[in-house]
DNA sequence: TATTTGTTAGTTAACGTTAACTAACTTAAT
DNA sequence: ATTAAGTTAGTTAACGTTAACTAACAAATA
């Protein structure tokens, strides 16, 4: 058996971590089946995570350190219709790279059990929140959008991506993403736009 | 131990894996602390369902029975923006009366590994869709409602709905959820009203 | 009207399997 | 030679499910 430094092996663990939940659901990450895939024992996995809620961790952070280029894109973009569509098709792009991403934000349990990593994820949450609820009320005083209430819109925006990639990951990625957050953002802009023809 | 007859039995059963799973999550989900919850032995469990499998297909036909209300009530309504609001004030009172469902619909790994369970799912999110599809057509053809592409606008609705009930649960229910739909409802209405002020 | 017969909701105890995890030992690489 | 990445062989606890049996009651018969 080939030996692999803790770090490469720890970001295979994760790796398979996530394929096998994306493959099979959260249940079916079990510590046997993951030393099966990565082609170890389970002991060894225990050589490189404490538990399995470390390696829940590391999903995690992986998911984290996927996404934090949002805020970078964002901060380049001026107007804020086109940080909207930004922020739809950050997402979009997002998840058509990265399939496995989808069953894993879907699964509820996961983080639900962990305390510390609840927390976390209301945080990350709140952070999202935040930024698309900031990018309307200044598309608001701008006058690019009409006046409506900032809350509602952007849960109906975060709603609509949710629902888009659960239906996109129950029809086994039959549709484009990317088409369905253009045809979502003119969609928007017909809603939003105060000069209606 | 008092003995009660089958249907009884079941609703129980049925009542106990509900409470279970938004108490615990789906993993807690075990005939073993079922039968602890029921005051019965595991073995009994048997008696009224042939396996696991056969309680969570209760579990979806309680839902089912709960939300059947729906569309007899959108029948009684006239006006397409009528309808759309009985819609969103229908789900936002259904989970408020019955919250241990979130967990339940939130919980994709629950009809993921049961078949014939998840193609009836996959009918009933589908005739969900076309009620509000057909709302929202009726709607723009009236001239009740701008013209906008219906199924952006019904994956809007459903995916607001969808993520407020989840944001519900994960609050401790620390809002209204008739509230919340009510203004919900006043923002679709500001954005698919024709006549702008 | 008693008693027998059959049904049904319950019991206890165990089945085989799998879960997460660990102690002790071995081997490969610096 | 030391250290770190691997192994094998085990642990305890929980899982769904079943076998064997019993108490309670209903219906049919004596």
């Amino acid at each position: 058996m080939k030996r692999l430094s803790t770090e490469l092996r720890q970001e295979q663990i994760i790796d398979e971590a996530i394929a096998l939940i994306h493959n099979n659901g959260y249940s079916a990450l079990s510590i046997r089946e993951l030393a099966n895939k990565v082609g170890i024992s389970e002991a060894a996995i225990y050589r490189h995570f404490k538990s399995k809620d470390e390696i829940i961790n590391g999903i995690f952070r992986r998911i984290k350190s996927l996404s934090k280029d949002l805020f970078i894109t964002l901060n380049t973009i001026e107007l804020a219709d086109k940080k909207l569509k930004a922020f739809i098709l950050f997402h979009m792009d997002l998840f058509t790279q990265n399939p496995e991403l989808v069953s894993i934000l879907m699964a509820e349990e996961i983080f639900e059990h962990n305390s510390s990593l609840s927390e976390e994820l209301k945080l990350t949450i709140r952070e999202r929140q935040t930024t698309l609820i900031n990018i309307i009320e200044e598309g608001i005083k701008r006058q690019i959008f009409i006046h409506v209430d900032s809350d509602t819109l952007a849960a109906m925006i975060q709603g609509f991506i949710r629902l888009t990639i659960l239906k996109w990951k129950r029809s086994k990625h039959k549709f484009s993403l990317i088409e369905t957050g253009e045809k979502f953002f003119k969609t928007l802009q017909i809603l939003l736009n105060n000069k209606k023809t």
